[in-house]
DNA sequence: ATTGCAAGATTGTCTGACAATAGTATGATG
DNA sequence: CATCATACTATTGTCAGACAATCTTGCAAT
């Protein structure tokens, strides 16, 4: 009988830097445009040029960073626009995927979600930020694996982890913590029930909420992307 | 007075090499889940290795190839539940697209729209297939600028192009042209009257209709990607 | 202050090489 | 004859070094 077996992580060399930059960008190590420059990659990843350019090629595909030719990589920069649209999108497919989990679900998968709110309500009234966000990630985890689309997870976690890229989302966390556990609770009683719709229409409430506590950034804070202006050339 | 500007197109090699690429795949030139060579490709397109490694990258994140580890890159290849994925995906973004071009577009727009409608009817009742194609590659560019969404734009123009590696796509135009000019018709009808609602649902309809249309490959041809079997080890 | 130019830095691309792994053919064994 | 182990080959993963093209910056000149 097999004892261990090393199925998952054969792990190319090029896939750790890929995590390892993803995991800097998202988590705000690397900020929303900053200049990398590939020497200096090279050097702290421990890596040669070209695997670190393959792994670039396919952040920069996945809209984590931008690269402009003949002067190199930065990490991505939202504009209101960007955020606006990012959340409408993240709108229609979170709530798509409440409404499939709610029809397609097994009930051990709903009780599992039941048993992640309950952490993640815990981890919010103790204030404990890393916690929150563990539990959330499992939260979703659990929602799109039970949405049976893959397609559209896949497609949630891109837009997702470009969220990230608006500080806001852990920044102003704190503040509305109590409302958003209000709403998921309210969405986890709707998907308990069976009721397709309505966990749909929470979904898409709940989205709607943060968009509108994310984008305070921008009211606060002038210019959200100084390096912007020049980035599309005015042909007038 | 400036009378010429080389604005667009620095191209760097390696994006006319994803270009090509990316040309071939969708239009069927590579088939799916046609094994790819670096070296072969390198011959064909007179590049080094390292730029049409990079290109690979960009296409793998697009899901255009599949890269395994210590493989090599091979053409993706759709399941049937991909396929179902991928249409209930696009289902939901092309109706939002048109719920949200026929509430924001301009006047302009929606004429723009109509004439290229018209000159898909025109190549359709010819039977002109690289027309036609044209005309409804002009379509969704219309629809799409004016929907305000660049993001949607985005995320749908890759699902359209990974839909046409179902080559369904363009094989079962014949039949159901008429029914398909007949529904983007309807859809045309309700943006010129400005009624979102009613093309967000004849949009979404038109979707699932040529969802059925294209899955009936996987009925005539019994194993649609024989590769696909031993793609995921099981652990049982 | 604006313009123009030169020096430096960074990226884009190529060549060549080698180790690690997967696929294949060969041969040994029951 | 079938099956399994082994050796070989092809291909990918990764590196080092190099050079041209381009961008940026600082300085000089008007």
């Amino acid at each position: 009988m097999v004892t261990s077996l090393k199925l998952l992580k054969p792990e190319t060399l090029r896939a750790q830097v890929e995590n390892n930059l993803r995991q800097a960008i998202v988590s705000g190590q690397l900020k929303a445009g900053e200049k990398l420059v590939e020497r200096e990659l090279c050097e702290m990843l421990g890596v040669s040029r070209p695997s670190l350019r393959e792994a670039l090629r396919t952040l920069e595909a996945e809209k984590l960073i931008v690269i402009v030719p003949h002067r190199g990589p930065e990490v991505a920069a939202i504009s209101l626009e960007d955020a606006r649209d990012l959340y409408a999108l993240r709108g229609l497919l979170e709530s798509f995927a409440a409404h499939e989990f709610t029809r397609l679900a097994s009930d051990e998968q709903v009780k599992s979600l039941g048993k992640t709110v309950r952490r993640l309500r815990e981890a919010g009234q103790k204030n404990a930020q890393s916690a929150v966000l563990e539990a959330k990630a499992e939260f979703y985890r659990i929602l799109l694996e039970g949405s049976g689309n893959a397609l559209v997870s896949e497609i949630l976690g891109g837009l997702l982890a470009r969220v990230s890229l608006l500080r806001a989302t852990s920044l102003m966390l704190p503040d509305r913590l109590p409302r958003s556990l209000e709403e998921i609770d309210a969405l986890l009683t709707c998907i308990q029930n069976r009721d397709a719709k309505g966990a749909r229409e929470i979904s898409h409430k709940h989205v709607l909420n943060a968009e509108r506590a994310a984008l305070g950034v921008f009211k606060l804070d002038p210019q959200p992307t100084p390096t912007e202006n020049q980035d599309e050339p005015r042909l007038i």
